[in-house]
DNA sequence: TCGCTTATGATACAGCTGTGCTAAAATGAA
DNA sequence: TTCATTTTAGCACAGCTGTATCATAAGCGA
């Protein structure tokens, strides 16, 4: 008999298994033994798969990523920009419950990295490409004259950077989390905002 | 001789060393043992100030808030009300030693909230006091004029809110943090943009 | 069939955890 | 002083932790 799943597969339900844990409990209740319970194996075999706990914590984490990146890729162009970019941006938004899990998963590992070098180095790398997402989304608005060409780019970069973190935090945050309706409303809104001098200023061919 | 310090100093003191080793090693590192050591007195000594664990932590959390909130109480009206505004908001921002702590504190909090019920309902207190204040804030702007008069108020707080916190994340972040430079260059702007269409629209009188 | 690799399960160890308990020391009033 | 209260220190208990080691079991090519 062949065997039923191969190496990666089984490291990709540990990471499951993992995140359902952090998800419930937080990554603190993050053991060995509770991984290995709830994705209904011995210790001994998850440790099979991954030699330490940093190491299945990292894979966890660098699994979340890999996720968004793939939701972000399989996007097909919105109609306008405008809505292109609002719908790249809620894919980082804890907008429904697989989504929250994944912010839930990415706060905590912040959390810890700030103490922990081993996971910040790890953590700077999403965040870094967070921001690089966004000021690509800047500049590309910026270029189609959806945004007014003064736009300090890397200042709304790091402000809507700034602004969806903590809209994920509050979309989780355990009592009164803010709505998935209210998000989209304050980021949509954002993006209006942002564009608004951009109708104002008629000048939108050369100086 | 008599008592060198009283009942409630020696609480904050115990306080302020669970402070310390949050800030250095992380919430999950304060035990009941290290946070002794770091005050530099017996885990038995520290039992007797505090019955149990969780009661430091929401003691040390609820000072934090405590702080926060002298500081601000005690921050003398600036010249006009966007430099108070702006003087008010930096109050809960990482631009110093000290409230860089703080705002590691709080993140760690939320973050453990996040699964525990007992300290959600202590960080769902400061969460929503937080949101109270903003909230006033916009309605005084608008009220004075500075902000356009059909300003959706809920909205603009838990925007203003969601970007604070989302700064005070990444002022803290481990590897190349945002600069207080840049945080504060972020609130001037946002606050700048929001009372952007005030000025533009020249209705201010009744309509 | 044999033999090798992979996978699994179980156990053990040292270390840390929160908390309870007990006895000593220090303090302050009588 | 004497006495009562507060404060301190130390120890013990049960439980959980990461990790290492070992023996068993399963899969699979020869």
């Amino acid at each position: 008999m062949p065997k039923v799943v191969d190496h990666d597969a089984r490291r990709q339900e540990l990471a499951e298994a993992t995140w359902r844990l952090i998800r419930r409990e937080g990554l603190e209740a993050v053991s060995v033994r509770k991984v290995a319970r709830e994705a209904g194996v011995s210790p001994g075999s998850l440790r099979h798969y991954f030699t330490s706990q940093s190491e299945l914590l990292a894979y966890a984490l660098r699994m979340v990523g890999e996720r968004i990146e793939q939701r972000i890729r399989s996007l097909e162009p919105g109609q306008t920009l405008e809505d292109h970019v609002q719908a790249l941006i809620e894919q980082v938004l804890p907008l429904d419950e697989e989504r929250a899990t994944e912010a839930v998963i990415w706060l905590a590992f912040v959390g810890k990295a700030l103490v922990d070098p081993e996971l910040a180095k790890l953590a700077t790398e999403t965040h870094n490409a967070l921001y690089h997402l966004f000021h690509q989304l800047i500049k590309a608005m910026v270029r189609h004259g959806a945004l007014p060409r003064e736009t300090d780019v890397e200042l709304e970069a790091r402000r809507l950077h700034a602004l969806v973190d903590g809209l994920a935090l509050h979309g989780v945050a355990s009592e009164e989390p803010l709505s998935p309706q209210m998000i989209r409303q304050i980021v949509a809104h954002h993006l209006e905002q942002l564009a608004a001098k951009a109708g104002a200023v008629p000048g939108r061919g050369e100086a």
